[in-house]
DNA sequence: ATCCTCCCCTAC
DNA sequence: TAAGGTAGGGGAGGAT
């Protein structure tokens, strides 16, 4: 165990036990606590964060910001690809260097009005160029590279958005100073990381293609038709000889000179320096005179036009230019870390590929979801695995054939005493026992002349392009696992003999993206994958399913699908290591180590069955993002930052995504008791992982929404923030975002305008001028944000209406009334209607009535209705209550002499609620985001009242009829704040609200505020300084519906460290906020739904055994309970 | 039984 | 120096 060069320790967990030195070697993390490891934590503890995986599982990339105009797939979508509407429609920027406003920033302004920015730059991609006052050098460099693209200051942008049209770039270009020397010419680096290839030196791209593909024939004719399992020919060992090369070690050190000038290191303490100089001539030659340079794009085919194949620049070695950018980096150094971190993440890459890829070929999957129906099992299927060779290596050096039998691997450091990560390897290099996640500096141990290459995150997206397009050309069910790997199922799609389509496809895809793949050929899934592990590399292979068990006998668990490093370890320790053997094993024994699920799995899998399909893309579940390396903390605020900016791009990729979502997870990593600095640089090392979720009632991508209840998460979980090593934070419960409409948190107006309607109502806007996209998106944020100070666009600044003006929460500036757009309002969604005039602090309305008194349309004048319904319902009155009596177990009452159980007081609710209860239920049914309702939903208005409108004629009179309609007072916030009267002497209860100052609505005198709605209690405990109250504001905030007081507490029940310690202040204050609330409630419901008085009490009582706090409030307030209950029932609850 | 929360495991 | 993400499946255990 202690195999690695790092001198690991054995382990003291089962886990770490697993790794073997023949198979993975644990990560340095792994080890138990010897003292020569500082990343691992004394043996007791067996959860580790990067211990317990072997290092060959590990590792992979995303990077999904930067998405193609158009699918390579679709021959003539590639000038269509861009949005239809929005200002930058069409127009895809690519921010350099440090900007005003931020890229982050300038990443918002164009996903939310159309346009596209890239992280991964590309002339195929990227449109303009956005970047301040980069030094000459830089900027030459910048227009070497980015020739015939303009380069414009970040106010082409802000000026754009603000004239809300297109403005030109003339103005804003950088000027070209072409003063500076070649000397001290540097590229940034991130162009020099990201964007350029290794150029190739040779002169016979050309031939060696040929070359290679001939090999691919030869192969193919050598192979197929007899054996059992076809075998494999390696193209790199057949075909190329290697007499071209002098020798491995020279080629090796100057290939790493050049990429190390590619990888932007700056201390120059790479070994090569001398064979460096001598190349550095050729290379710079290289890398200034694309357009003159013999790389691969003037002489290769219209196979490899793209745009990363035509950049081939080869950087040199500046060792005098200053690299500021390529400090340590970390949380504590770079303030916009987390963007910068998954720029060059490569896991982040291969993690986010596939939304990429759902939204390239949406189209094609669509179709197929629908011709999947005819779906004629007991047929034997033809399921085709095929899988890219080596993928990260194949690609980047796709155009150096004179690489392809020399060991080359992918990594961002070629620092042969570095941790950084391989990423691939290809086959020669895999020889020397090289694997991807292996530290490089253990790849160049045990091979010195391994070649490093960088990463080319556009060229991998363009070749999974070429790969997938080949793939549907030929298969109509795709199913992508990755972006190097899919499942074809071929069995409608036959043409031919399997082994020669799946021929056909390779030849193919080698054609279009020369690099080669290896494909598994069988009747399930399962083998045809396992069949491509043995084809690999460049080669295909069948497996009937007569020959499976064979071929399954002696293959090691470890390498079926799905079992990983811990369930073949657990099999191990029994020694059961290989299929044949775990056939032996009984069903009902692997559930019991297992698992049901992993039971089945391994039973089946061992015999080589599964019954699987393949399927299109299902629907996205999660969203989320999280950083474990370079996380360092030195207090709050740089834990708040951090927290920031991962919850803005969370935000960002649900809006990417089109979804929005519910429950709010985050996770942090923290240090292990005992465990010291990462072996990795800037790592984790050995963690604890905690997480912490939060349910709220309504669908939201807001940012600051989502930054509210992150803090409050990162707050539950009581981390020593100096401790902390990582943090991720992941959206579900997702709901699409134009269905999510029933919060006011949702994302309504952007949604609505989104839509097709409103992009026809919206060019009507854009010719008047006014509540356009941007206009509407300030408004929405207004909503979402409170006081948020958000800049004007530049004409609403000189007109404008400041929403503060009555209830001086909000700073923003809403466009001025009479610039707004009947035509448009008029039509508006009434959720929309109801929020802008309430922003308008009701005037919206009163010019709309007259609108519509002139023209009488009937649309407006329903849009005008803002929607007001009232809970309300029961007149549960006292002689109902008393007439039944019956027997209950679960609850009763102490001394029963009226014998009424909870539940039966709960039917007599029911009853009483008869007459509305059709409509309630239609409500709750019709709306996706009730949870529970309180008897009756307080109010109809914003989705709840869109979910009205689309009932049935009849069944809305029948709503209506059951609960009057009242018109909305005067609205501070969210417009549910809605009433109704219910009985007097309830109602005289509630009057005593928690904030006795404020007078009830005074047009109304019978309106009052149940505890379940009231906006009052919500802001206040929202804006409260307790943290358990802010909990409890969250859990009714934005609901479209009043929940009762149990079903808010219960979530509680996870953040009950955030409770107040003894004789604080705020122990004080929360207390006497939260008795106050538990009184009402108690005046409210006794008569009417004692069981819910019930459940709040039980839930109290439970969380009393885990707070002190809620141990006080319960026994403080059980009394007055009790003593309420006695008085109306003539006995008291049993807990 | 079924849900929910907080994990773990797996794959690329 | 270096960029150890992402999302789904699944299980344990508690509440209902
Ligand atoms: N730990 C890992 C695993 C994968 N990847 C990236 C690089 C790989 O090229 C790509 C595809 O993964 P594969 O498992 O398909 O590996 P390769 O394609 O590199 O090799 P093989 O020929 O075995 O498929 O994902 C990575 O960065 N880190
Ligand atoms: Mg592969
Ligand atoms: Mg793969």
């Amino acid at each position: 165990m202690s195999s690695t060069s790092s001198g690991r320790r054995a382990p003291s967990t089962a886990a770490a036990a697993a790794s073997s030195p023949g198979q993975k070697r644990a990560r340095d993390e792994a080890a138990g606590g010897s003292p020569s490891d500082p990343d691992a934590a004394p043996a007791k503890n067996p959860r580790r964060s990067f211990a317990s995986s072997p290092f060959a599982d590990f590792g992979s990339y995303m990077a999904a910001k930067n998405s193609k105009l158009a699918a390579q797939f679709d021959a003539d979508a590639s000038t269509s690809g861009a949005a239809t509407g929005g200002l930058f429609a069409g127009v895809s920027i690519f921010v350099d260097g440090f900007t005003i406003p931020s890229s982050q920033e300038l990443k918002e302004i164009m996903l939310n009005n159309g346009g596209r920015f890239v992280n991964y730059f590309s002339r195929h991609t990227v449109t303009h160029i956005v970047c301040t006052n980069l030094p000459d050098s830089k900027m030459k460099n910048l227009r070497a590279f980015s020739k015939g693209l303009p380069v414009v200051k970040p106010a082409w942008v802000v000026d754009s958005l603000a004239e809300n049209r297109l403005l030109s770039c003339a103005p804003y270009q950088i000027s070209q100073n072409s003063s500076s020397s070649r000397k001290q010419m540097k590229l940034s680096a991130f162009f020099s990381e990201k964007q350029n290839e290794i150029r190739h030196q040779g002169e016979q791209n050309n031939q060696n293609k040929d070359i290679e593909f001939q090999s691919l024939s030869a192969q193919e004719g050598s192979l197929c038709q007899s054996g059992e399992f076809e075998s494999e020919v390696s193209l790199d060992n057949t075909e190329l000889s290697k007499d071209s090369l002098s020798s491995d070690e020279q080629k090796a050190s100057a290939f790493e000179e050049r990429v190390s000038g590619d990888f932007a290191v700056d201390e120059g303490e790479y070994d090569c320096e001398t064979a460096c100089s001598e190349r550095k001539g050729n290379d710079m030659d290289g890398k200034f005179g694309v357009a003159q340079s013999p790389d691969a794009k003037s002489r290769c085919s219209n196979l490899c036009s793209t745009s990363s194949t035509g950049s081939h620049l080869s950087v040199p070695l500046e060792k005098s230019a200053a690299k500021p950018s390529s400090r340590p980096h970390s949380t504590l150094t770079d303030p916009n870390f987390v963007e910068n971190y998954f720029k060059y993440s490569r896991l982040h890459f291969i993690g986010t590929w596939r939304n990429r890829y759902r939204k390239r070929f949406s189209k094609l999957l669509e179709a197929k979801s629908i011709k999947s129906n005819a779906d004629h099992s007991g047929k034997k299927k033809t399921i085709i695995h095929i899988d890219m060779d080596c993928f990260f290596v194949s690609v980047v050096i796709r155009n150096m054939p004179d690489l392809h039998d020399k060991p080359v691997a992918v990594c961002h450091s070629d620092n042969p005493k570095g941790t950084a990560e391989i990423s691939s390897a290809n086959y020669p290099a895999r020889n020397y026992g090289i694997k991807a996640g292996m530290f490089v500096r253990d790849a160049k141990a045990r091979c010195p002349h391994l070649m490093i290459v960088p990463y080319n995150f556009d060229a991998y997206e363009e070749v999974a392009d070429q790969f997938y397009g080949t793939l549907h050309k030929h298969c109509s069910k795709v199913q992508a696992l990755s972006c190097d790997e899919a499942f074809l199922d071929m069995t409608e799609c036959l043409d031919d003999d399997p082994e020669e389509v799946t021929r056909r496809i390779r030849s193919e895809i080698f054609h279009a993206t020369k690099c080669t793949a290896s494909a598994g050929i069988a009747e399930n899934m399962l083998l045809a994958r396992l069949a491509t592990r043995s084809a690999k590399p460049n080669g295909q292979c069948f497996i009937p399913s007569e020959k499976a068990d064979d071929y399954l006998s002696s293959l090691s668990i470890k390498a079926l699908p799905g079992i990983g490093h811990t369930v073949s370890t657990k099999l191990k320790s029994k020694e059961i290591e290989y299929c044949g053997q775990l056939r032996n094993i009984s069903k009902d024994a692997l559930h019991k180590d297992f698992g049901k699920k992993i039971g089945d799995l391994l039973w089946n899998y061992c015999r080589g069955i599964d019954n699987s399909v393949v399927g299109s893309v299902q629907e996205t579940k999660s969203v989320g993002a999280e950083i474990n390396w370079g996380v360092r903390f030195n207090d709050n605020k740089d834990a708040e930052h951090f927290l920031t900016n991962l919850c803005k791009e969370v935000s960002l990729r649900l809006q990417g995504c089109g979804v929005q979502g519910r429950t709010i997870t985050l996770k942090v990593k923290t240090r292990r008791e005992g465990a010291g600095e990462p072996i990795k640089y800037m790592g984790c090392g050995d963690c604890e992982t905690t997480s912490r979720s939060m349910t709220i009632a309504g669908a939201t991508d807001s940012f600051v929404t989502l930054q509210r209840i992150a803090k409050q998460l990162f707050s539950a979980l009581r981390l020593d923030v100096k401790e902390v090593r990582g943090v991720g934070l992941a959206m579900s419960k997702l709901e699409h975002a134009d269905l999510a409409r029933g919060a006011p948190q949702g994302n309504m107006l952007e949604s609505w305008l989104a839509s097709p309607a409103a992009k026809l109502e919206k060019r009507h806007g854009e010719m008047l001028g006014n509540v356009d996209v941007a206009g509407a998106s300030i408004l929405q944020d207004l909503r979402r944000s409170g006081p948020l100070s958000i800049a004007a666009t530049s004409h609403s600044s000189e007109l404008n209406l400041r929403s503060d003006r009555s209830s001086g929460t909000h700073n923003v500036e809403l466009p001025p009334l009479s610039q707004l757009d009947l035509e448009v309002l008029k039509n508006l969604p009434p959720e929309i209607m109801s929020e802008m005039n309430d922003m308008y602090k009701g005037e919206l309305q009163g010019l709309l009535k007259t609108l519509s008194s002139d023209k009488g349309k009937e649309s407006s004048s329903k849009s005008l209705a803002l929607p007001a319904v009232t809970q309300n319902s029961v007149p549960a009155g006292d002689a109902n209550l008393q007439g039944y009596r019956d027997h209950k177990d679960s609850m009763h009452f102490e001394e029963d002499t009226k014998g009424k159980s909870v539940k039966q007081l709960s039917e007599v609710k029911a009853a009483n609620d008869a007459s509305c209860s059709r409509a309630c239920e239609l409500v709750q049914r019709t709306s996706k985001c009730v949870t529970q309702l309180d008897l009756m939903p307080d109010s109809l208005s914003q989705a709840d009242f869109t979910v009205l409108q689309e009932l049935p004629e009849d069944v809305k009179a029948d709503l209506f009829s059951a609960l009057p309609l009242h018109r909305s007072g005067d609205k501070t916030c969210n417009t549910s704040n809605v009433s109704e009267s219910k009985s007097p002497n309830v109602s005289g209860a509630e009057n005593k609200s928690l904030n006795d100052g404020r007078a009830d609505d005074p047009k109304d005198p019978r309106i009052f505020l149940p505890p379940g709605s009231s906006q009052k209690w919500i802001e206040q405990f929202r804006v409260s300084s307790c943290l358990i109250l802010n909990v409890i504001a969250e859990q009714q905030t934005d609901s479209s519906y009043s929940r009762p007081l149990s079903s808010v507490l219960e979530p509680v029940a996870s953040f009950l460290p955030l409770c107040p310690t003894s004789g604080s202040e705020e122990w004080n204050e929360t207390l006497s906020c939260l008795s106050e609330l538990l009184r009402q409630h108690i005046q409210l419901k006794v008569e009417t739904d004692i069981e819910e008085l019930y459940k709040c009490f039980c839930l109290l009582k439970r969380f009393a055994s885990e707070s002190e706090f809620f141990l006080e409030l319960h026994d403080s307030i059980l009394p007055f309970l009790q003593d309420y209950v006695n008085q109306h029932y003539g006995g008291t609850l049993h807990f």
